[in-house]
DNA sequence: GCCAACGTTGGC
DNA sequence: GCCAACGTTGGC
C-alpha cells in the first residue's frame, strides 16, 4: 500500500521569512532547524510530496498564511557549516552532519490568514499541536482531518 | 514588556 | 546523572 501523503506545519516568523517571500521565490531551503525533535521529524518523517500550512509566528495575528509542498528529502544544511551563519554549528562537520533541511516549493498563498485565535476557537481542531500552549516545535505533524479543516477556515478551494 | 515552557549548558 | 542557571521561542 502506498504511503499516505503526509501533512505538516512550518512556522517562520513573517519578518524574517514569509508566505510572500516564498511565492516571490517559488521555493527555498527551509534552512535553520535546530532542534533535535524538528530534525527528526525532517530527517524520518517528512517526504517529498508532502503538504505543508505555512504559518507566522511572532506576527500580528499570528496564524496560518497558505500553502507549501515538500519537494526533497532531507539533506545537509548548508549553513552549519558557515561560520558567517547565524546558523552556524563548530560542532557539525562535512562528515558528520548535525542538521537538515529540505526543499519546500510555494503552493498557494491563503485570501485571508487564519489566525492562532481562530484555530483555538475551533472544535474540530482540538488537539491540533499548534494549538496547545507553550508548544514551541517549529516543524509539526498535522492530521490530515486538521489539515483540510484548516483549509476550509481559509475559504481555500480543495 | 511579561512570562510560560522548554532546551541547553556546565558545575558538581 | 542531577539540577540550577540561563537563553530562546513566541503568545499575549
Amino acid at each position: 500500500m502506498a504511503r499516505t501523503r503526509g501533512h505538516w506545519l512550518l512556522k517562520s516568523e513573517p519578518t524574517a521569512y514569509s508566505i510572500e517571500d516564498l511565492a516571490r521565490d517559488g521555493q527555498t531551503f527551509w534552512e535553520g532547524v535546530r532542534n533535535h525533535q524538528a530534525r527528526n521529524f525532517l530527517r524520518d518523517a517528512m517526504r517529498k510530496g508532502d503538504l505543508v500550512l505555512f504559518y507566522h509566528s511572532n506576527a500580528k495575528p499570528p496564524g496560518v498564511a497558505g500553502i507549501a509542498k515538500v519537494v526533497s528529502d532531507a539533506y545537509p544544511d548548508a549553513t552549519q557549516f558557515d561560520p558567517e551563519s547565524r546558523y552556524y554549528d563548530p560542532r557539525a562537520s562535512r562528515d558528520q552532519p548535525r542538521w537538515l533541511v529540505v526543499d519546500v516549493a510555494f503552493v498557494a498563498c491563503f485570501k485571508h490568514l487564519v489566525p492562532l485565535a481562530t484555530l483555538k476557537a475551533d472544535a474540530a481542531l482540538e488537539g491540533m499541536l499548534v494549538t496547545r500552549r507553550g508548544q514551541r516545535l517549529s516543524v509539526q505533524p498535522v492530521e490530515q482531518r486538521h489539515y483540510a479543516r484548516v483549509l476550509e477556515l481559509a475559504g481555500h478551494p480543495g
